[in-house]
DNA sequence: AAAAAGTAGTTGACAAAATCAACCAAAAAC
DNA sequence: GTTTTTGGTTGATTTTGTCAACTACTTTTT
């Protein structure tokens, strides 16, 4: 009557133990770069490489979070010269956000980091099964999106 | 040739999205309550709920948290009466953390909308994908487990 | 049984992540 | 040509989390 089933866990707990893990792995990754960054100023970094140019409004609405926290990741990007800002020339107010050189090597690095992180997360996993996991974690994300009043 | 297909999205950051919108979600839950208690005081008292008789030890190896967090939201908890503190006949440094009466009463509160967050998220998926995530969840979490040194 | 080592919990200091509100300058809408 | 909206910055504050030092009690060792 009193002993439950250690695996019958509520999905919530499931997911949010996965989530420590990855923290904690990306957590990791930015000591072993050693630079003065954390994890979310490489995902700020990857996420300027990848959709450059960006402005500082791209990525505060890919990230969701609010644009204060994205002039200071900024900021710290360009303390470290791994990005520099360049005129937007459709708006005076906004500037587009450039990897620098140092900046493309530190992102080549994190790339092959989170290659790394994902095949050790997905060790024993079928190809299928990475597939599955990711639509539905894209669908159920997709879920929540619609009823979120900006 | 730089038209990428926006659906190509890393598994991490597929990863992400789905962290934040769980989150923001929890912080409503939080906020609905009407309570002096923050997400993370919420997951504690569910556990506490959960795993009664348990001490401030058995939440910080749950939480896989640092003891110092756990005291000060036990203390926060304590305060708002949700729960309360009865000796260890065991071990006299350690104490017991039990739900009050009201702290039932929020717990119950808590338990249905949870239910409801996760019925949101999962709309759309058949039962069987809804645990296949959370299969793959579990087992992805594993995967890093075995190799964290403590 | 006494010394040494380990464990439960608390406290202080601090870093990281995030949000809110107020603000400026430029752009868009009217 | 004002008004409103948008891009971005700054200041203040909250939430989450960690590290180190410490007390008090337990367990292990000798």
């Amino acid at each position: 009557m009193s002993e439950e089933h250690l695996s019958e866990e509520y999905l919530l707990e499931s997911f949010f133990h996965l989530m420590l893990a990855v923290k904690r792995q990306l957590h990791q990754q930015a000591e072993q770069l050693d630079l003065e960054v954390t994890p979310m100023h490489l995902r700020v970094i990857k996420i300027i490489d990848r959709k450059q140019p960006c402005t500082a409004i791209d990525i505060a609405s890919f990230l969701g979070r609010d644009k204060a926290q994205v002039t200071r990741l900024i900021n710290a990007l360009i303390d470290q010269e791994l990005i520099s800002k360049a005129p937007n020339p459709n708006d005076k107010r906004s500037q587009y956000l450039l990897t620098t050189e140092r900046g493309v090597a530190v992102v080549e690095e994190l790339n092959r980091m989170d290659e790394c992180i994902v095949q050790r997360m997905t060790k024993g996993l079928q190809p299928s099964e990475r597939a599955e996991f990711q639509r539905l974690a894209r669908l159920m994300a997709g879920n929540f999106q619609g009823e979120e009043q900006s």
